[in-house]
Order: structure tokens, then C-alpha cells, then sequence
DNA sequence: TTAATAAGTTTAGATACTAAACTATAGCTA
DNA sequence: TAGCTATAGTTTAGTATCTAAACTTATTAA
């Protein structure tokens, strides 16, 4: 229920202005450096092809991301952050570090071992 | 990003057809026996009262909830499930507990117990 | 008896998807 | 090499889930 509240408000991210959840995902899906095919973007995202190509739309015009031609096959497109996406990106990345070791903080090496272990056989069930 | 993608498939619960996520949330809030006001399901769900609304327009027009009138104010309406929304509810707690038992089998109750607590600290955390 | 408040409903708009039709390129095959 | 099929991505129409704000009706308090 909490995630699922977390997962609906907008928030900044750097200077990038207000970036909803859909969009930081596909931000951190396409990674820091690399640049990546529509089509890997929407298998790592778990989403279609079209839903990945309307994000991409609205992330373009927001400046957050570039899409250049890919040499081998000029039906393909790749997809890469622009300054702008990659702050975004950092100060994501930055608050999900301060929230692990906020974590860690309240918790043992050890507890965070077993917690760790019980999300992954979690993830296993979910995935069914 | 399990999560996400499981909170968005409807499925069937018990007799009643098909449930979307949303709609299940809602029949678990109002609870098995007893009856809510809107106003009081909204708090528990987490969302707004014109959301809770909808919602309740939809359960009412699938047969799995009934409201009825608050004795002590007369604006206010009770919303409570109908056998065909006890069915639904049932079905899910049997989903619930199904899912809660191979987990157990696959866990230490050891490991069940901090898994707990730490789903408890993430839980404050996403609260703030 | 107003005036303000509270319980629900309604409406318009945003977000986040899917499925399916579509465009354009690639690559095989006869 | 002409033609068929498969693939990459886009577009469109529709659905689900929500919010904010305007609204209706009933309550309460001055």
C-alpha cells in the first residue's frame, strides 16, 4: 500500500524539474552511460515496445533524453540520457543511497543479509 | 518492478469475474463483516474520497458491494460487501495465505521474523 | 436563521499502460 | 532481383486509476 502510494507522486530530481515515477524508471533503465535499443528498454522496463516509445516522447521533449540513428540497422533507434536526463539520474540514484543506508543504519549486516535474501525469493514468487 | 507489474493484471477471485487490483484493495478495505463510510475507507486505502467514489460506483454495479444509509447523519452512506463481494474477498485471503504458507516453507521461521521487522522499517520509511 | 463545515458525488484532466494497426527497413528465397 | 516475411519503432484508441476542484445536500454553530 505504501509503495504503491510512493509510486504515484511526482517529484524533482536534480534541475530537472518534475519527473514522474514512469519516467525516472525508464531514466534508470536506460543507465548512466550506455545507450540503449528501444526494444532492450522495453524488456528491461517489463513493458511494451509502445509504452516505452510514448515515454521516450515525453522525455525528449522534456529534454531529458536524445535518440540517435544505430549503424547497423537504420530501422532501430538508441536512446541516451542528455546532461540534463543524467543529473536526473545521479540524484536518483543519490536518494536511493541515502535511503539504503538509512536502512542500514536501523538494522545489522546480518538482518540486511536475511532481508535481502527473503526479497529475492519474494521476487521469485512474484514473478509466477 | 514485480510489484508494478502485478498490482496491474486483473484476475479472477472466487465467483465473482474479473477483479482489477483496484477493485480487490477496495473489498479488502471495507473488511468481511462489518460496514464503512466512505470517508473512513478513503483514509484506509490511502487515496481520496471522489476515488473511493468511482471505485464504489463500479463494486455497486458488479454486485459485490451495497451501501446503505447512516442512521446517526444523513449525508453520510455505509458501504458493506455482498455475498458475491464476501466470495471475492475470501478467494483473495485464500490467495493470501497460499502465497504466505510457500514462502514459510521456503524461509527459516527465523528469517520470517526479521524479514517482518525489516518490512516494518521500510514500511516508516516510505511512510515519511 | 444564516453561515460555515462536512459527506459524498461528479467532472475534467493526468498518468500509465495495452493491443493492434501501421510505417519503414532488413533479410531471405526462389 | 522481385517478392515475401520478419523486425524496429510509432501511432491510435481504449482502459484503469487516480487527483483537484466544483457541486449537492445535510449538519452544526453563531
Amino acid at each position: 500500500m505504501q509503495l504503491r502510494r510512493l509510486e504515484r507522486q511526482p517529484q524533482a530530481f536534480g534541475n530537472a524539474g518534475s519527473i514522474t515515477p514512469s519516467e525516472i524508471h525508464t531514466i534508470e533503465g536506460i543507465g548512466y552511460e550506455g545507450a540503449i535499443l528501444m526494444n532492450e528498454l522495453a524488456t528491461r522496463l517489463g513493458v511494451t515496445k509502445g509504452a516505452v516509445s510514448q515515454l521516450i516522447v515525453r522525455l525528449e521533449s522534456k529534454h531529458l533524453v536524445t535518440r540517435s540513428s544505430y549503424p547497423h540497422d537504420s530501422r532501430a533507434t538508441l536512446i541516451s540520457l542528455t546532461e540534463k536526463g543524467k543529473e536526473a539520474y545521479q540524484a536518483h540514484e543519490e536518494m536511493h543511497i541515502q535511503f539504503y543506508d538509512q536502512l542500514r543504519s536501523q538494522l545489522s549486516e546480518q538482518e540486511i543479509e536475511i532481508f535481502e535474501k527473503c526479497i529475492g525469493k519474494l521476487n521469485d514468487f512474484l514473478q509466477k
